[in-house]
DNA sequence: CTAAAAGCTGAATCCTAAG
DNA sequence: GCTTAGGATTCAGCTTTTA
């Protein structure tokens, strides 16, 4: 899994080839101008936000600020970065299925204009979602509110496709039983997760937090759907689909990226089966989810969760639900089921093993709403 | 307080005209063009938000949602919504102060577009700020996430305008002392606050909580500013501009909404002065010059001042400068030398001794500031 | 050894009055 | 318009150093 693929091997080869699971270095256009049509179930795009920023900015302690000053985030106007975001769309909605969607992240510098372009275009708009930042960088000089947020754009390629995927029932039980709503908090991608390079740098100035891009796959795409990000990067997109057990294809220009996200992928363990399950909807088991515990990291698909006694024990899984002899649902439902109860408390009712002991998983969720109250 | 005034009264007026604190009857842009250049501090936008809504929705129990599809929310194609939303935003522009800024509020359906006009037309963007809403309507199919916020644009006429009001100091405090973030919640507007009819209906479809027009206002503006809606509604805005103590100026197109609004205003009690001062930080402090401190015998020439740490020293001139290892200059310039940065407060970095401690000449300032207040 | 303190950093359109 | 200089300004999370 993961190979690196030139724009002239895939020219040259009959279609269908193996561009599957692998990088293709080159210009983000013609690179899916390569590819073949409606071959892909979702696209992920994170384009330059085209910054603007103008000095050098310090902060109070007169550190200077590692700013975004990439030679691919500058353009020479606001129409040329029309031009361009209007030539990589409408590219990628060659290449995208009929029932296939496209997420776009930005900020307030590009996400206006990547918005009406994709209503120009006739995209049509599910949703825009709000990516909060619990640790965004301040605003130093008290000028601003800390900009403390980034958009997506969810959309279909036309007004009426219909059959798009949406894993509404897993986001909702992942959700504690709510729908799943438009406002999400995550961590910015740091410590371990972030990738360093032997100089002890940062290898890309813009990746993202797995945690966001497990999210968007959970909801959107079924195990085995095809993932395309046109501007890969450091390869989060791909890292996530091959742990979610989705197909991934990268398109990127600097060789620096592609080496590290290359890596990246191919140290990535996917995730079984059993755990990758999907909820489709009212005919499956009854279940409920946690899964701000597993997008934050406290408690990781795959671990495994007892009751107090050790009497009963349960799996884990991606989409935020457990599994247990034969059995899944949510952890209030798969805790009274394994009891024969008609109902539980999953929080206080599921522990996990921390040293020789066991805790509720209540403890981690205090933990997340320490978190929570602190922005409220 | 809060008279309603109609269009051709004002055209027939001589200028300056007694337009504060009224509701101007008739259509946005033209009554735009009727008031005076530069004479409005903020300007407060809820435009249609042209929701492109299809048939009718029900709830899962068949009842009907009472969707927004008024004759104002209806839009003959993207071009027409861009039209008018360029018209008004230029109108706004000529009335809004060099030293103004604008908001504007929007759903995905609108918001895209308004902001990528405001930037195709040179207004600057300050802030995008999340509107979240602790009670939000469900998505009632399933298909989508729970649209569960708005957007607002902040922006100031050009991208060269630095001089306008942010309470940054007041929004810090408000905000258990650190500095107030871009995603903000609140409930909607419900129960005793939303407007009904006698016959218990709605007045107007999308009221605005008075707690977001609050914040709005506390944030960009000064007591005795002029804030203007050009799509006054039910006057939210006037409400909470009369309470806090601003002047409004309403532009609405319906009787009934002109109606409601007056008799809500009328209703309002102005806020008293104590409670509306505006904290403010140091940047608002009279200036004091470190001669002063010589001057007045508070630090002696020949003294010498050490950073916190003691790791730099420099001695106190008679001409107010400070001199280290060969180099002299203001407190400032002398404490970025010594560091080598390129910039540095004195004020906090430089200490005197005082018994065995050491203590910031930020507080000798002070002492100058308090003998100074007393003056006044 | 642990605990506390200090240091570092993140998609940033980040000052303003006086001359 | 410009330049110059006074001097105001940061949150959370992780890492490294010091006590």
């Amino acid at each position: 899994m993961s190979s690196v693929v030139s724009l002239a091997e895939i020219s040259r080869a009959a279609r269908p080839l193996n561009w599957l699971d692998s990088i293709i270095k080159g210009d983000c256009v013609a690179a899916l101008n390569a590819l073949p049509d409606n071959s892909v179930d979702v696209v992920f795009a994170d384009p330059p936000y085209n910054l603007q920023l103008g000095g050098m900015l310090h902060r109070p302690d007169q550190s200077l600020v590692d700013a975004v000053d990439d030679d691919w985030d500058q353009f020479a106007s606001f129409e040329a970065y029309d031009a361009f975001t209007r030539a990589w769309l409408l590219a990628c909605r060659r290449v995208l299925k009929p029932t296939g969607t496209l997420w776009v992240i930005g900020s307030y510098h590009n996400i206006f204009r990547v918005g009406a372009i994709l209503q120009d275009l006739h995209f049509w708009i599910l949703n825009d979602i709000i990516r909060r930042k619990t640790n965004p960088m301040p605003n130093f000089k008290g000028r601003r509110f800390q900009n403390a947020h980034e958009t997506l754009i969810w959309a279909t390629p036309n007004a009426k496709a219909k059959g798009y995927t949406f894993n509404y029932e897993a986001m909702k039980a992942a959700n504690d039983d709510v729908q799943m709503r438009s406002d999400w908090l995550f961590p910015i991608c740091s410590g371990n997760e972030r990738l360093k390079g032997d100089d002890g740098k940062k290898v890309h100035p813009t990746q993202k937090p797995e945690a966001l891009l497990a999210r968007i796959l959970m909801a959107s795409t079924k195990p085995g759907d095809v993932v395309l990000d046109p501007f890969f990067g450091s390869g989060t997109t791909g890292a996530v689909a091959k742990r979610l057990g989705r197909h991934f294809v990268g398109i990127e220009r600097e060789q620096d990226y592609i080496d590290a996200a290359a890596e990246r992928i191919a140290a990535v363990e996917p995730l079984g089966k059993a755990t990758l399950s999907v909820m489709t909807g009212k005919k499956a088991e009854p279940r409920v989810a946690f899964n701000t515990l597993i997008e934050s990291g406290l408690i990781k698909p795959g671990a495994v969760l007892t009751d107090a006694k050790r009497r009963y024990s349960a799996v884990v899984r991606a989409d935020g639900t457990l599994a247990s002899g034969g059995e899944a649902g949510s952890i209030h439902r798969l805790g009274a089921k394994v009891q024969g109860h008609d109902a539980c408390n999953g929080w206080t009712f599921w522990h996990f093993e921390e040293g020789s002991s066991l805790k509720p998983i209540d403890e981690l969720r205090s933990v997340i709403r320490n978190d929570l109250a602190k922005l409220n």
